[in-house]
DNA sequence: TAGCGATGTATCGGGCCGATACATCGGGGT
DNA sequence: ACCCCGATGTATCGGCCCGATACATCGCTA
């Protein structure tokens, strides 16, 4: 999953390590706090040893008040990890289903195409769905048999589910009438024809101000 | 955690591996949905040479239709182990903070005294209230730079941020006036006056139907 | 010039997960 | 009578990820 995040974010510019977590924590927010360095560092090297990113030689970073070079390492993802992100973003199964696999995917939604967006989306509540289930049964069959706390956490813990589905129900309606997710602000896209493009690309990246 | 959970359900009833998960899963739902064998076994193996639970000699799991004895190993809690699980929720510390160690610490919580459980409360509360700082200023710093789907995602992740806060200050209040949670069948505790006591206990465990 | 907080890279031990293997029990089909 | 199957049950292994920790440098302020 880290490995899917890393090369997504890699794609729009190069990055070293500190800087690729607080963008993690920018793109992810809630489904994946806060990456730890003990995950990150190893991680890099890993994607390095196996052709996905390289270090970069020329240092982007070195901006306003950076001049000196320091012990950094930019990397920058190769033709191979572009490769591997399309291949991850499309043979997306069901890891996509649970928590922290379903938000990294969905962060990167904008680079898929909408057949996988759908069934992304669709399992997930599928997944959700079942949550609900069981936590329906537990309360209605195990009810009596749990204390005020217990009861409490679950009957919360079922709210969520609830939301959670129609928030899918939401995305997936807009989805199959080709709309991007409703922005109050609303950029609503004028639902493109193709049906198949990214509803809306960020900015590629401009330089940090 | 793991540990934690095993000793608390240990504690009303022996049960072996298999059961022990499938009362996990009643009683933190959402929190942690489903154990893995993979962590129980050796967890289980691991309290057992600490000397916090031990295999007990009958197996009172003997009912209805189970006659035969299979492989299956019945754990019961030893002194010890009580000692040591009353010892860990009222150390509770900063790890009970988040998502999973909240779950199980509040799963128990009809086990602690009050002043453990507003410290947990309150404490979690501030977590919940950083993420979500960190979601607002996220969305109005970095918000135009961010694509559609991304929006979206610290929108939800936003959103029930607020929830959960709104919930557990619900919680506190009725924890400082020396209320249970509010079951809406209403079973309101008449302000315990020594104001250390569980609210609520479970029945202490009866034999299966 | 000394200290401090932010930036930055790195390692280590340990918890937990998913996949997998293996064995037994009870029930249903043929 | 036979056999297969799904639920029950225990166990191991590789791998991801976290938290704690260590260490070094930069730029600011006292």
């Amino acid at each position: 999953m880290l490995e899917l995040a890393i090369l997504g974010l890699l794609q729009e510019t190069p990055m070293h390590g500190y800087e690729l977590r607080k963008e993690l924590v920018t793109k992810l927010g809630t489904f994946r706090a806060a990456i730890s360095y003990g995950t990150l560092y190893p991680t890099l090297k890993r994607l390095q040893t196996a052709g996905w990113i390289t270090e970069s030689e020329s240092d982007p970073s070195m901006i306003p008040p950076m001049t000196s070079k320091r012990g950094r390492v930019v990397y920058k993802i190769t033709a191979e990890g572009k490769e591997r992100f399309a291949d991850m973003l499309a043979q997306a199964g069901p890891e996509t289903y649970d928590d922290a696999g379903f938000g990294v995917h969905f962060a990167f939604f904008s680079r898929t195409d909408r057949a996988t967006r759908l069934r992304i989306l669709e399992g997930r509540r599928r997944r959700i769905e079942e949550r609900r289930e069981g936590l329906r049964e537990v309360l209605s069959r195990a009810g009596e048999r749990l204390d005020a706390y217990t009861l409490e956490l679950q009957r919360h813990g079922l709210d969520a589910c609830e939301r959670e589905v129609r928030w899918l129900e939401e995305l997936i309606t807009n989805e199959r009438s080709g709309r991007a997710p409703a922005t109050p602000g609303s950029l609503d896209l004028p639902a493109d024809p193709a049906g198949d493009a990214p509803p809306v690309s960020p900015r590629p990246h401009e330089d940090r101000p």
